[in-house]
RNA sequence: UGGGGAGUCGCCAAGCGGUAAGGCAGCGGCCUUUGGAGCCGCUAUCCGCAGGUUCGAAUCCUGCCUCCCCAACCA
């Protein structure tokens, strides 16, 4: 398939064919150092390094540094390693809008001197009211008509911390009946005193996104600034900003896309912040959730993430994607390069009566099917073997092929065994199931001339480790958690069962020395990472990434709903 | 109701006047020492609706409908 060129491309393309800005593509990815990114950021990290790296521009990580009251180092950190992470590489253009604060400044006063800008006395509330309403025009701020001087005089003012927060605001004279509100003489500095985690005190004045936003772009020769589709509205407002300074290099031009929606999570600072603090979760890198540090300890490759973004592709719809597809990419991207181990995650004993107690055979296996180069390994097989509790049912369901009394199943790598019978407690639940092997049974269906329709992973009870297997589910028992329709709010459609911490799983030897972070295709049962926060040698624990395509279980579910 | 956007298969998404790509999901089947993987086939006579222009429209025009965003000294 021809991968369709997006908007966005095509936009950049033409610019760039048009000469526009010498050719130059520059983008840049700008976060507000205020919480953790999310798969949401990768699609814009994504697209803006994407597209710069792919017109031979570069782009900029840039800090949105501009309210201090809610920014912390921790997540610029956070960040960088997030970007990082993904793959994206910003080489020496790391950069903060607090940087630009000095010469923010003194544009602010160019632009009071020709008259477009002014000091306003009203209050916030005053301000609001002011404003007008959607369908009415605003009034004119009874400060609107300050002479230059004044401006100045109050401006510098306000720079020296001669007022209280809040007390007056630099705004932009544009026009209060214009239908875009944005146009309403919006804010450009407001007096703040907080600390800024780069500044620290020296400024008490702080500029608005707004304000800060275009001309940031403009001083960094950022060429397309891309965003989300609710700064449309903001455009012309950075166009006007725009216009009112002398362009240290060419003309930024802003683009909006529709940001990414995923089914079954939330995607909000504010939403994901709550599962944090209120906790819902253990952490904003808990495996449940959508940030980029939960997905990249859950297990998820990064270039599977990529790969996902890829997919979707870009446009100006609101649209929300099926977390299957992005499931299917990550299983898609694993299946080639993940090596295959056997893990049995609900076990129980499996006794193989004709085969002598002691006896350990070393059968070689290998490491992907997928892949001859990931090599071999030996998994010890003796007579007491654990299998999943799965794996037995008596009596069978229709078109169950695995253990059952009278029933032959292959053991991966091994031999056919034939249950025999099984004992188990009152509720029926097996408790040791016994079977016969058949010694010359080693080899494919052609070669043998014997054909099972199951193969069961196992374990030696003797050889085999320990360890504590973490089962996720979605995180919201609804495919929209924001769609507040049915009752209570995104709190309430928590999913109780999202965790299922299961230990005593019984783990091939081969894992003993799995090191964090290593991925691993538990045969049958998915893709697992060893995790980086909880596992120790010895006392493995591993979360699962993804399940495999598991078709006997969609047969159960939908008999089950019938 | 003012302004700004968007409406193509269940979910994404191509298409830009010449007669509906692709992926996921779904449904059949093949193959298989993972009911995994892989492979094959099927699934929009139709592009929010209604008119119009044209030899010909999802693509152009008109009107209507639906959904999203905007009234923080947040970004």
């Amino acid at each position: 398939m021809e991968a369709a060129v997006d908007f966005l491309r095509a936009i950049v393309t033409s610019d760039v064919a048009a000469g526009k800005n010498d050719g130059r593509v520059v983008t840049r990815f700008p976060p507000e150092p205020n919480g953790h990114l999310h798969i949401g950021h990768s699609k814009a990290i994504s697209i803006d390094f994407g597209i710069a790296a792919e017109f031979g521009g570069r782009c900029n990580l840039r800090f949105d540094d501009t309210n201090p009251e809610r920014e912390e180092i921790e997540y610029v950190e956070g960040i960088m390693g997030d970007v990082r992470w993904l793959g994206c590489d910003w080489g020496e253009s790391l950069f903060y809008a607090s940087d630009y604060f000095e010469q923010l400044y003194r544009w602010a006063e160019a632009i009071i001197r020709k008259g477009k800008a002014y000091i306003c006395d009203l209050t916030a509330d005053e301000v609001r009211e002011y404003r007008g309403t959607l369908t009415e025009p605003g009034r004119e701020s009874p400060y609107r008509g300050r002479s230059v001087e004044e401006n100045l005089e109050l401006f510098r003012g306000m720079r020296a911390g001669e007022y209280p927060d809040g007390a007056r605001t630099l705004r932009a004279k544009i026009d209060m009946a214009a239908p875009n509100l944005n146009l309403r003489d919006p804010v450009m500095y407001r007096i703040r005193r907080a600390t800024h985690h780069r500044t620290g005190d020296a400024w008490c004045i702080y500029p608005s996104y707004d304000w800060a936003h275009g001309q940031s772009d403009a001083i960094e020769g950022v060429t397309h600034s891309l965003c989300s589709l609710e700064f449309e509205d903001h455009r012309p407002l950075y166009d006007w900003f725009l216009d009112q300074i002398e362009l240290p290099h060419g003309r930024p031009r802003q683009i909006e896309f529709a940001r990414l929606n995923l089914t079954y999570t939330v995607m909000s600072k504010r939403k994901l912040r709550a599962l944090v603090e209120e906790g819902h979760v253990g952490g904003w890198d808990d495996p449940r959730m959508p940030t980029l540090s939960g997905l990249r300890r859950r297990g998820y490759p990064p270039e599977a993430i990529r790969l996902f973004l890829e997919r979707i592709g870009v446009a100006k719809r609101n649209s929300t994607v099926d977390i299957r597809l992005l499931d299917d990419t990550v299983r898609e991207y694993l299946n080639s390069r993940t090596s295959r181990v056997m893990a049995v995650l609900k076990p129980v004993r499996l006794v193989i009566d004709n085969l002598p107690e002691g006896e350990v055979e070393w059968i070689e296996v290998a490491n992907n099917p997928e892949d001859p180069a990931a090599g071999l390994r030996n998994v010890p097989f003796t007579r007491v073997l654990y299998v999943e509790r799965d794996d037995y049912r008596d009596p069978p369901p229709k078109g169950y092929f695995r253990l059952y009394p009278g029933n032959e199943v292959r053991l991966r790598g091994a031999y056919l065994v034939r249950c025999t019978h099984a004992t188990s407690d009152s509720e029926g639940n097996p408790i040791e199931i016994h079977c016969t092997y058949d010694p010359a049974s080693k080899g494919t269906a052609a070669e043998i001339g014997r054909k099972v329709k199951a193969t069961l992973h196992w374990v030696s009870a003797e050889h085999s480790l320990e360890g504590e297997v973490r089962l996720y589910d979605h995180l919201f028992t609804v495919s929209d958690p924001e769609d507040e329709g049915h009752g209570g709010d995104f709190r309430s459609c928590v999913n109780p069962a999202s965790l299922e911490a299961l230990t005593g799983c019984r783990l091939e030897p081969s894992l003993s020395g799995a090191a964090p972070g290593a991925r691993y295709q538990f045969e049958r049962m998915g893709y697992f990472c060893v995790d980086s926060r909880d596992s120790r040698p010895g006392r493995l624990v591993f979360n699962r990434t993804v399940t495999l395509r598991d078709t006997w279980a969609k047969i159960e579910k939908a008999r089950q709903g019938k």
